[in-house]
DNA sequence: AAGTTAACTTTGTTATACAAAGTTCTTTAA
DNA sequence: TTAAAGAACTTTGTATAACAAAGTTAACTT
């Protein structure tokens, strides 16, 4: 059994680790405003978030804020469940005597 | 300028960030070792040995044990140096408040 | 001489990441 | 009433990365 077998595939890349990271301590976000705190282009913001909603990780609220459109991505309690798992994992890890 | 400025790409892969990580408390350890802490093939290992190798993360020391010829792996100055600033990013990223 | 083990390298396939361009819906300006 | 613009995507195409499996080399062991 690997040393690596609680770390999770989905937070493996920063992208979605950023995600994920800033979504904890913000009940939710916007696409603008991760696509600014990430620095990526909205095409790949979108497959990144694509990937975690796929996973039941994130979900979705689109509604207008004033009359712009809106959408607003919050973890999931899975989500919030399963990073916590990685984390915990990756202390393990990087803490790790063989 | 974005959340993930300081996240090293090189450290990104579980795989990689676990040779670096048993290899902060292991002065060195050779392919078999790795390859059972891991589980993965020895291709697979081999290559993302070499990409830490590229960026000269880690050494190699190549010897004979009694008759068996054995590979040393261990983490050069700069491997150390960066993926202890890898680490403090990962903290960073994970204690975010926005 | 034949088999074994360590540590690779090579090959080929699949998956992932990414940018850039295109799309839809809606607002705001001329 | 047409035009421009912005949000949030989707699509397309390409480049990179990951991986397994098979092949290789050098040395030992039987």
């Amino acid at each position: 059994m690997s040393i690596l077998k609680n770390i999770n595939k989905v937070f493996d890349h920063r992208v979605r680790l950023g995600i994920m990271s800033v979504l904890m301590t913000n009940d939710s976000l916007d696409f603008i405003t991760l696509k600014k705190l990430l620095d990526i282009t909205d095409g790949n913001l979108a497959s990144h978030i694509k990937a975690l909603e796929k996973e039941n990780y994130i979900k979705i609220r689109k509604s207008f804020i004033g009359r712009k459109p809106n959408t607003q991505y919050s973890s999931t309690h899975l989500g919030t469940l399963e990073f916590k798992k990685h984390l915990t994992a990756l202390e393990h890890l990087i803490n790790i005597k063989i």
